[in-house]
DNA sequence: TATATAATTCAACAAACATTGAAGTATTAT
DNA sequence: ATAATACTTCAATGTTTGTTGAATTATATA
């Protein structure tokens, strides 16, 4: 998955309504009237927020077989997961490293401490 | 954590290049200099994205106490552990629901079942 | 004191966005 | 055929955002 494609899902995640619209869909809610009621929302506006979360791929639209006025919003399992499991790799906490100055005054005590000190620097 | 500070946090992270600074950070990079030399990006520009990653509260601001021109942009610890714990779980795929409807075509099937056939409705 | 450095802040702009109300599409019901 | 339903699309609005270039702040150096 591209960081385009990562920021984008971020991006259509990072807005209230679309996190709350989003679980809806994940706990089963699907029609747009629904959605509208639960949000207190109008319906275009509804459109407008799930047409975003269609296109980051976050989810699936389907039509009723049996009366097609009615738009059922899914999840796309397979994106969501990738973006789960992308997510939860680069937010990990252990990847976050010590500061490792290549400039500024403190790079600069680094640089004596290895031209003077180069066994005291390893032990920093 | 709020569904608002949530939203703030993803929109922030809703950027190509807000997404490789705060990869950066997590390396140990810190100074706006590199920041500018390794994305191709003017300082004023790096300034901008960082600014509303602090604001999302996820990094850390501080001056170097020999030469305060210096700045340096840390990961905000526990911001960032909280915000992986919460997504972990929001974005879990387990948690999506099959569809449960309460409407439409297919929900007036359901309670017809609901009134004629109690018992086979159960087995659905 | 004057100059250089690191970074921020300001002003300005076009592009993107959320929201509203009205119109349109496609389908079903009477 | 007409009306109702479910939803989308369109047009228009004000707001927010990313980007640029210039000005500014704060500190260190010559």
């Amino acid at each position: 998955m591209e960081i385009e494609k990562i920021a984008q899902c971020l991006k259509a995640l990072g807005d209230p309504k679309r996190l709350l619209l989003l679980n809806l869909i994940l706990n089963g809610t699907q029609c747009n009237c629904e959605f509208s009621d639960s949000l207190n929302l109008q319906p275009n506006l509804i459109s407008h927020h799930l047409r975003i979360l269609k296109e980051a791929g976050l989810v699936n639209i389907e039509r009723d077989p049996r009366d097609s006025r009615w738009i059922y919003y899914t999840i796309n399992q397979s994106a969501y997961k990738e973006l789960h499991e992308y997510l939860n790799n680069f937010l990990d906490p252990d990847r976050i490293q010590p500061r490792q100055p290549t400039c500024g005054p403190v790079n600069e005590v680094m640089s004596f401490a290895e031209k003077i000190l180069p066994k005291a620097k390893q032990q920093i």
